[in-house]
DNA sequence: TCGGGTTACCTTGCGCACGATGTAATCGTG
DNA sequence: CACGATTACATCGTGCGCAAGGTAACCCGA
C-alpha cells in the first residue's frame, strides 16, 4: 500500500504550493501599483459593489477582522478606501473607495488578463478548477465545524 | 462580455481560499501535536527521507530560507529534530530527526486519513486536482522568471 | 596561493492570517 | 425600562512567507 506520508500524493500541498505560486505570479504586477494580494481582493468586492460594512468584506473573502482591520488601515493611509461609522448603528464600519480607489480600477485592467496568461489554463479548465475547489473548501468548513459527527 | 474583476470568475480567488480552508482543517488535528502545518510540511520531507540540508527541504516545499530558519530552529526548540553543521561542508545545515521526532510520525498516523475524509475527494479525482495544480504551479513558475518574452 | 565570485545560511522588517481578549453599541426579554 | 446577551469591530501575540541585506565557508582561475 501506498505511503499515506508521501508528500507527492497529497493534494493539501499540491494546494499549499500552488496558492503560493499564484500569489508569487501577482507580486510583481500588484508590486507596481503599490498592491498586496489581499488588498487587492478587498479592491475587488468593493469595485463589485462599493460602501460595504467590514463584515461583508470579511464574509466575501473568509477573512476574520483580526486580518482585516490593520489591512483597510493600510488601504485608508495609501488614500484608497474610508472608513466611516453608519449612523444608524455605530458598531458598524462602511468602506467606501476614494477617487484613487476608483481609479485603481483602470491602472489595474492588465491584471486579470496577465495572470490568466500566466496560468495557461483554458476557460472550461479554469471553471471546472473553480467548481472542484469550491467544493473541497466547502467540503474542508463543513469538517472543521462540525466534523463527521454533525450529521443527523 | 463577462467582467473580468469577478471575484467568483477568478481561479486564483479559489485556490486562495480553498489553500486557507484546508489548512483550517488541518490546525485542530495538528495542534493537539503542538504542530502547524508548515511545521508538519518540514516533518513529512524528513520522514521520507531523514538528515537533509535546509537547501533540500527548501526545495521540496518550495520555501526560502527567511521561513525555513526560524521555522526549523522552533522544531529544535521543541525537541523534534537537530541542527548540525555538516563536517565537510561548515556552510552547509543538516537537519535530522530525533527520537521525539521519528516518534511523531506515529502520533500522527490518523492525521492523512482524517483529512481525506474532510476533503472529500475520490481517489480518482484527487490526482486529477494534483495533476492540474502542478501544470498551474508550473506555469506560474516559469511565468514569474522569464515572463512570455523569454521565449525563443 | 590569493583574491573574487559563489554558496548556504541567518537576520530583519513588513504584511498577512488566526486565536484570544477587549469594548462599545445594539438587541431582546422580562 | 433595566440588564444580560449579542453584534461589529479593534488589538495583541504568534507564526508564517518573502524581500533585502548580512556573514562565513567554499570554489576557482590567474
Amino acid at each position: 500500500m501506498p505511503d499515506e506520508f508521501l508528500l507527492d500524493e497529497q493534494a493539501c500541498f499540491a494546494l499549499y504550493a500552488a496558492s503560493r505560486a499564484v500569489t508569487d505570479t501577482y507580486r510583481p504586477l500588484l508590486g507596481e501599483l503599490g498592491l498586496t494580494y489581499p488588498q487587492y481582493l478587498v479592491l475587488l468586492v468593493l469595485w463589485e459593489s462599493d460602501a460595504r460594512p467590514v463584515k461583508e468584506i470579511g464574509e466575501a473573502l473568509h477573512l476574520d477582522y483580526g486580518t482585516l482591520s490593520p489591512l483597510l488601515k493600510r488601504l485608508e493611509a495609501n488614500g484608497l478606501v474610508t472608513r466611516a461609522r453608519l449612523p444608524a448603528d455605530e458598531r458598524t464600519v462602511v468602506i467606501s473607495l476614494t477617487e484613487q480607489g476608483r481609479t485603481m480600477r483602470t491602472r489595474a485592467s492588465a491584471v486579470p488578463s496577465a495572470i490568466g496568461c500566466a496560468l495557461g489554463l483554458d476557460d472550461a479548465s479554469r471553471r471546472e478548477l473553480i467548481t472542484t475547489l469550491r467544493r473541497l473548501t466547502a467540503s474542508a468548513a463543513a469538517y472543521s465545524l462540525g466534523g463527521f459527527d454533525a450529521q443527523p
